[in-house]
RNA sequence: GGGCUGGUAGCUCAGCUUGGACAGAGUGCUGGACUUCUAAUCCAGUGGUCAAGGGAUCGAAGCCCUUCUAGCCCGCCA
């Protein structure tokens, strides 16, 4: 119960009203306004004003006179404004009880959009042969938070990280380690990812230019990868797992988490491919052409260009090993994966991973009708191509999503400290090149920044309470520089703008949440929720209340619009507001016990709303920093 | 050449889906507030022909059209 409560009511008198005053029906809405404007506003005035030969002040005055005669509990004023709108004051007193005593609870801000049903989100899919980037934390930390939104909106969500270990990439660091030399085990101390990527891949990349033979063996090698039973494809399951399993604790260390591992080998390596292929060809979908620059070659017939499925040397393309994992989400196909247990995650959550072996593990069913893909937007052409192939394939009420977003670029600053002259310009990053920013070392940066500022405010935590407070604020920090703008912007990394702990970040939300912690621990008495809710009369409080009331509609919204931002946006607001609060009201010092009380109550149901719309954004609430 | 996306304050961005009340934040800059529930904060000031032009509308940052501009994508690579 909230706001919403609020707005229902008065549609409901709304309705009737205008029936009395014989205004015809028209779809009104009916939003929050800003302050000083009420708290609920109405656009009626201006959608009857042609059909009724009357000014919108005029009806909006009509109205709010009828409405007037009979408030209901929730309202205390109805008002015309000049402009036409017509404005709803809030009974504060009903309205603080009303919020304050919902927001306690862990289950607010639910809304029942998904009615239990099964969404796919699926998310990171990083080549096993590097380290994350910042590039690839938009991705996990957008997947993640998609995820928690959805199940907070009531879905059933299943979280997919597909691993593309047969590769071309995967080829390249075979090479280096089988052909060029390079040790199997990194340096002292170097996480085997970061040497993978920093090292053999970008080295190994170099070669090529000079050596042109090396192309051959690489091309060996990926054919070798798809067969799998080879000594080169055992090598190569070796050495991505120990890949993977160093970007997992990137993940985990971002706090995403994942309930299956889906491996491209082994759907290579399924009968999937031949299966789907058949379907298509019967279906009429793909063309083999026998003349023109694809003669020999089976293509995608798309309103767009027609896309290579099947090379003139009958060998896959990418894109043919997407469309039989697309359809393997969406559950077109049959299931010939046997699962097993990766791990269990910090989460409690156990991480399944496909196989082609038999085991004694229950059958998992990771399938939905609803799929999710986050993938940047550079690949939104070939993501086109393959929605437009699903929906031909099958027109039922199968629905397969990209979720497109921008690239995080370097800034120029930036890209020099990398040693590259950009002439002022942003740059992309390139794994190829070694221009990019590992995610590891901006998180431990993050981590140190903030050990040094909790200390000069705590000098008496220990340095285990430092530790723990500067993991949640670093992560917490770099999450929220990737989701607080749309998801079609361009984000731009500059070590020194980036890594900032003040304004809009993560720092300031998780401060106004320790500050709500601190004056809970200092009061006298734990709040008692019969309280004198009539007292929060202070537009401080109220204000504070409503934005706290508004939580499970800034949710919907998030989860219609596939929007992590809004959340973000919210949280930031909720801070804000607080923030204001706290430097205006002295809780503890209040007038008298009473009204101590009732501020008590407004604290402890912030921290409860600001703690649960954080964990949708896989934030964490630090006690003290 | 074709396609997708962006262009709002010096800088980074909200607002656009669902048109309506003086276009909002952060940051920067100028000034102010810690013997007080943590100043990672708050308060005040500064700053905008909403890229340009046209159109429909009583009304446009928002809708439609054109143009300019920036980025990305257009491989029998992945």
């Amino acid at each position: 119960m909230s706001f919403r409560v609020l707005l229902d009511e008065i549609r409901t008198n709304l309705l009737q009203v205008t029936t009395r005053l014989q205004i015809p029906e028209v779809s009104f809405t009916l939003e929050p306004a800003k302050s000083e404007f009420g708290d609920v506003t109405c656009n009626i005035a201006f959608l009857t004003s042609k059909h009724l030969k009357k000014r919108p002040y005029d009806i909006a005055k009509l109205i709010s006179d009828e409405y007037q005669k009979n408030l209901g509990t929730l309202v205390s004023k109805v008002e015309p404004h000049q402009s036409g709108y017509l404005n709803f004051y809030a009974n504060n007193a009903q309205l603080n009880r009303l919020v304050i005593n919902a927001a306690k609870d862990a289950i607010y801000g639910m809304v029942d959009i998904g009615k239990k049903s099964r969404v796919i989100v699926e998310h990171t899919s990083v080549n096993p042969n590097k380290a994350l980037h910042i590039g690839h934390v938009r991705n996990v930390v957008v997947g993640d938070t998609i995820a928690r939104i959805l199940s907070k909106a009531n879905h059933d969500v299943v979280v997919l990280n597909y691993v593309d270990d047969s590769g071309l990439q995967v080829a390249d660091i075979i090479v280096g380690f089988k052909h060029l030399g390079f040790s199997e085990t990194p340096p002292d101390g170097q996480k085997f990812d970061n040497y993978c990527g920093d090292e053999v891949y970008v080295k190994t990349t170099e070669q090529y230019a000079q050596n042109k033979s090396l192309e051959e063996i690489r091309n060996n090698i990926l054919k070798e990868l798809e067969d799998g039973r080879s000594d080169i494809a055992k090598f190569g399951k070796s050495v991505t797992n120990r890949v993977l399993a160093e970007q997992l604790k990137t993940c985990w260390r971002l706090g995403a988490y994942y309930d299956c591992l889906n491996f491209e080998s082994e759907i290579v390596r399924s009968h999937l491919w031949p299966d789907i292929f058949e379907k298509l060809k019967k279906m009429n979908l793909i063309k083999y052409e026998s003349e023109g620059k694809n003669a020999g070659c089976w293509v995608i017939l798309s309103q767009d260009e027609d896309k290579v499925l099947v090379r003139s040397n009958g060998t896959a393309t990418y894109i043919a090993k997407d469309i039989p994992y697309a359809a393997w989400k969406l559950g077109l196909v049959d299931d010939p994966f046997y699962y097993k247990k990766y791990s269990v995650q910090k989460n409690n959550k156990v991480l399944w991973q496909t196989t082609l072996e038999e085991n004694r593990d229950p059958k998992q069913h990771f399938r939905s009708n609803v799929v999710v893909t986050v993938i940047d937007s550079r690949q939104a052409r070939l993501q086109n191509i393959i929605t437009e192939l699903i929906s031909k394939f099958d027109s039922s009420q199968k629905s397969y999503l990209h979720l497109g977003y921008e690239s995080v670029t370097l800034s120029a600053d930036t890209a020099n400290v990398l040693g590259i002259d950009t002439k002022g310009k942003n740059t992309q990053m390139s794994g190829r090149k070694g221009l990019y920013i590992n995610a590891d070392s901006v998180l431990d940066m993050l981590e140190q920044k903030t050990i040094d500022e909790t200390k000069k405010r705590n000098p008496d935590l220990s340095n285990e309470s430092l530790h723990e407070i500067a993991s949640k604020v670093a992560v917490a920090t770099l999450r929220y520089e990737m989701i607080k703008q749309d998801l079609d912007k361009i984000i731009t990394f500059d070590y020194s703008k980036s890594l900032s702990l003040d304004g809009d970040t993560a720092p300031y939300i998780q401060y106004a949440y320790a500050r709500a912690v601190r004056i809970l621990e200092k009061a006298q008495a734990k709040p008692d929720f019969e309280a004198s809710y009539e007292l929060l009369d202070s537009e401080y409080e109220t204000n504070l209340v409503k934005l706290i009331g508004r939580f499970d509609l800034n949710v919907e919204d998030a989860a219609n619009n596939l929007s992590p931002k809004v959340i973000a946006k919210y949280c930031h607001n909720l801070a804000v507001t607080f923030n204001v609060f706290y430097e205006h009201v002295k809780v503890l010092d209040s007038e008298n016990a009473d009204t101590v009380n009732a501020r008590l109550c407004l604290v402890h149901s912030f921290k409860s709303c600001l703690e649960n719309a954080l964990n949708l954004l896989g934030i964490e609430t630090p006690s003290r920093m």
